[in-house]
DNA sequence: CCCCCGACTTGGCGCTACGCGA
DNA sequence: TCGCGTAGCGCCAAGTCGGGGG
């Protein structure tokens, strides 16, 4: 193994390997990657300024391939007439053609109409019954076809089965082409593949090379989260004159669209920004951005570092910060009630005009999403971010904080707002005060990590010499399990048939007979397992996003240190162990909760 | 001061490539 | 070798928060 203590070592491995043969196949494929780390900035003093970079160099976005007429055989149908769309005609606000446009839709109907004929699928709204989509996307498609398209006056009257057809066909074509590929087209295609990526899946930065995500998304149909009030709009095709470069002056690239060269929108050379290319969401009207791919991008990790530190500094101050709130009760009770809340449940600020489907955060809650209960029990529901819903009861250990709570919203009307006077910059400028830096989302960042760190230190008196690296692995899945519960991390698919499963492999490996105190403990093993992923599935619980934003990796890798875990066992991909870089030389000393 | 927006983080889902058992 | 199941990645949406500009 190469050692220096100028390199870190990210092992390489494969996905799985349970059996003899496919452990010997992978070992002769792991392969290891040297992070020199005088390339990172936690060596340097660089990663303190505002100039993030000297030079910067990319290929630019790449965008999507273009429209594809239909042949002029298939056409929809007005009224059972078919009609004839403009195919090529692009000049409007969207760069998309009428045919091209009625394509999305048809699209989505053909995914509509699959999904919920199969059994086996999950269903969701029929979007031929949804009135926000088809209204959004009527409008958009009649801007397309201006005057041309006046005598279409009603979406429903309109037979898209032409193009389902066409669009069912082409797709079994694809697949067929694909499955006759000879091994050597395949392998062909794949370098195609790579030679693309590897001129516009990087971007140089002061002569390093990192990975970066600058595909641009293809127009399309918006569809958003559940109830988005946007869902059916078209998404217009972004072309380069939308895009503003983040380059150094010498390395900008040119630009070819089907062979014509383009100019960009914009080209700028800002040193205290990491993106590569920005433009307006035509949808949202916010800034989109090309960036360094997460995992990879060292001001990403710069930025962890600080959150985590934040977490660790608002784990001191924590009783002294409830010492204050508490003081504040009757003073300013909205606020001292909102921190008391965010200290309690992690709930999210919210946003001031709250998402666009009307998700709600803290300081946007109703009175209509508090039932005050007997016992100083409170039961709080509403919809949050990405429209999961929440629904937590707790029981307030005193009683001045019931009574003050209830008080907000006697005499209010159930839609009425039970913080009216805060909003997610107050409660933040207040949060400031009590500690320099602190916001709302720190709390997160503590309640998971903090959670994580105390469940892990139990666990390790749980741990006796020889256990095996699965059953050490079991408790980190239930303090990430728990972690995950905290921050209200779901995932809302439906899971009835894999819970059966789970359920059924419990049993099964339960009547199996053992003998040997090895066989015992693999199917304990087994068992354990089966029952965290029974938790998991009931809970309907997303582990992910709080394995990779909430738990300070600090606690972890020191964790497998002391218990003598291999990193690779958590930290599963490459991308997970290049994102926590700066934390991988943690040592098994670290606390989390002494700074 | 307040509102809006730029820049960045956080979020869930669907597809596909990969490893596995037959 | 083939088909199956699923981990993990990319996709794309939706948040947070500080600061700029009126």
């Amino acid at each position: 193994m190469f050692k220096s203590k100028n390199y870190i070592v990210i092992r390489k491995m494969p996905r799985k390997n349970t059996t003899k043969k496919s452990r010997r196949k992978a070992s002769k494929r792991k392969r290891t990657i040297l992070v020199k780390k005088s390339n990172n900035w936690w060596d340097q003093t660089a990663g303190t300024t505002d100039v993030k970079w000297s030079t910067l160099s990319h290929s630019g976005p790449l965008f999507p391939p273009p429209y594809v007429p239909l042949p002029t055989n298939v056409k929809i149908l007005y009224n059972g007439k078919p009609i004839s769309l403009d195919k090529t005609n692009i000049k409007n606000a969207f760069n998309v053609s009428a045919e091209e446009a009625a394509m999305f839709y048809a699209q989505s109907l053909e995914t509509n109409d699959r999904v919920l004929a199969d059994s086996s699928k999950q269903k969701g709204e029929d979007i031929r019954k949804d009135k926000v989509f088809n209204t959004n996307f009527f409008r958009d498609w009649k801007k397309i076809m201006g005057k041309a398209g006046e005598p279409i006056t009603k979406l429903a009257n309109v037979n898209f089965s032409p193009f389902i057809k066409y669009i069912v066909k082409k797709r079994d074509a694809v697949k067929e082409e694909k499955k006759q590929m000879t091994p050597l087209e395949k392998k062909l295609d794949k370098l195609r593949k790579n030679e693309i990526k590897s001129i516009f899946s990087f971007a140089t930065i002061d002569g390093v090379r990192l990975p970066a995500t600058t595909n641009m998304q293809p127009p399309a149909i918006f569809k958003g989260h559940k109830d988005s009030d946007k869902r059916g709009k078209i998404k217009a095709r972004i072309v380069p004159s939308d895009i503003t470069l983040n380059i150094s002056r010498d390395s900008v690239p040119l630009c070819f669209i089907n062979g014509a060269p383009k100019k960009w929108g914009k080209i700028i050379s800002d040193k205290t920004a990491v993106w590569l290319a920005k433009w307006k969401n035509p949808i949202t009207g916010s800034a989109d951005y090309n960036r360094i791919s997460r995992s990879h991008d060292p001001w990403v990790g710069r930025n962890d570092l600080t959150k985590f530190q934040k977490a660790r500094h608002l784990n001191n101050k924590i009783t002294h910060i409830r010492a204050t709130y508490m003081k504040d009760l009757t003073r300013n009770p909205e606020m001292a009630l909102a921190v008391f809340l965010l200290d309690e449940l992690a709930i999210r600020p919210g946003t001031e005009k709250g998402g666009s489907s009307g998700t709600l955060g803290l300081t946007t809650l109703k009175c209509e999403n508090f039932k005050f209960k007997a016992g100083n029990k409170i039961e709080l529901s509403f919809i949050g971010k990405s429209s999961i819903p929440f629904s937590k009861k707790i029981t307030l250990k005193r009683k001045e904080v019931y009574t003050q709570l209830k008080n907000l919203c006697s005499g209010k009307s159930k839609k009425d707002m039970i913080f009216p006077k805060l909003t997610a910059s107050t409660l933040n400028a207040y949060l400031g005060k009590l500690l320099k830096g602190l916001t709302a989302k720190v709390f997160r960042t503590w309640k998971a990590s903090s959670e994580v760190n105390k469940e892990l230190q139990i666990q390790n008196a749980k741990i006796k010499k020889g256990d095996d690296v699965a059953k050490k692995l079991l408790l980190f899945v239930t303090a990430n399990i728990n972690a995950a519960i905290t921050l209200n991390h779901k995932r809302m698919t439906d899971n009835t048939q894999k819970i059966q499963k789970i359920k059924n492999n419990i049993k099964l490996f339960k009547d199996k007979k053992t003998n040997t105190a090895k066989q015992k403990q693999a199917k304990a093993n087994k068992i354990s397992k089966e029952q965290l992923k029974l938790l998991e599935a009931e809970n309907n619980v997303n582990m992910g996003t709080s394995k990779a934003n909430y738990i300070d990796p600090r606690i972890i890798v020191s964790w497998a240190k002391q218990n003598d875990m291999p990193i690779e066992s958590i930290y599963k991909t490459e991308n997970d162990r290049i994102h926590f870089i700066w934390a991988m030389e943690t040592p098994s000393t670290f606390d989390f909760t002494t700074l």
